[in-house]
DNA sequence: GTCTATAATGAGATAGAC
DNA sequence: GTCTATCTCATTATAGAC
């Protein structure tokens, strides 16, 4: 474990960390649980990065960075109008909370902790604002996909989807639903597409 | 501080442990904190409750007892349509959590904390079946007022309608974005209303 | 019955050997 | 530069004096 650079240590931390907040929660995220899932001796730690709070940090950053919703854009090809590519992109979205739900998990977790956290309580404000840059992008795909004329702003459209999909992922955290989920989304969908003024196809 | 039966002395820490982890958050409700606020000598946390743990499973319990959105309902009774409604109830509630947005944050710290404890797994899905309970209430007193026609199922509908207030919820928190919220909210009353097939008022 | 004093554990952080 | 060994502190829980 020789010649590693610090920096490199350092994001091979936040990997780390974020593996073991998703696995076993934040309150089981210790320097100690994390060296160990990073196969790093404990010292390591402290030599790479300040303190915990500081790898927090970083590991937000890490989440912030990640494509996220570039998964879901091709769900879009096959949809033939607003309503479906709706349901196809939030049905795709709850499957994938469903293949790792410990993830989405660690998401509002470091949320709420870094909210409670002085030297952390900006970060939440940057993870949200890339989420609802990410929701844009994504209905810019829809757009430039079926061609609707939407009659409300867009950001306003990207913020009440990130709202309904962080609230269906934490109602099914919660119930394990899936039947639920899915008439949620159904609902949703139809709310998404009543927002659209759509072209009639060819 | 003599002479108070167990069973009380719980209740009173349950109610201590909801303030210190809506002031200071989940991580800082230590027991020491905890008996400090409601003060009692450290001792008597464990003579009135076997764990921490144990007693996180009544502050849920607590909560999810409370009365809630009752205090919404006076609202609707200036609205002359759904989609008014909706809004006031809507605007109500974030009203409600920017009071006190240390009372929502615990909310969710405590789910999240519940989910990854084995002894607490069962809480969230109680807990979130109370709060569609208390949004089904809400929906038929609106429709108890207006006398809609709805195209949906109620219960899906007040899953929806709590899904959105959470998604809602956490974004504000996140950035405290005032004006957002209300575009958001003025958004979902639109999206609630078109479930909706109003009667023509008099 | 109640609470003081303390045990036992595990945490973040660091000094100093290699 | 790296890591072993340790320090210090806060935590939950309890034993035993009142």
């Amino acid at each position: 474990m020789s010649r590693i650079p610090a920096t490199e240590r350092r994001a091979a931390l936040a990997h780390a960390a974020l593996a073991v907040i998703s696995r076993d929660g934040l309150a089981a995220a210790t320097t100690r649980a994390i060296v160990a899932e990073a196969g790093m001796p404990l010292a390591s730690f402290h030599y790479a990065v300040a303190s915990r709070d500081e790898l927090l940090r970083d590991v937000v950053e890490l989440v912030v960075a990640e494509e996220g919703v570039a998964a879901l854009a091709p769900l879009l090809a096959k949809a033939g109008s607003i309503r479906e590519a709706a349901k196809l992109a939030l049905s795709g979205y709850l499957e994938f909370v469903r293949r790792d739900p410990g993830h989405e998990q660690a998401m509002f977790e470091l949320t709420q902790y870094a909210l409670r956290t002085p030297g952390l309580s900006d970060l939440p404000a940057e993870q949200y604002a890339r989420y609802h840059a990410l929701a844009t992008e994504l209905l810019d795909a829809a757009t430039a996909q079926l061609h609707p004329d939407w009659s409300v702003p867009m950001p306003d459209l990207a913020r009440l989807l990130v709202s309904f999909t962080d609230g269906l992922t934490l109602a099914w955290l919660a119930d394990r639903d899936d039947a639920a989920a899915a008439r949620s989304i159904d609902l949703a969908a139809v709310a998404i597409a009543g927002f659209a003024r759509e072209k009639v196809r060819a």
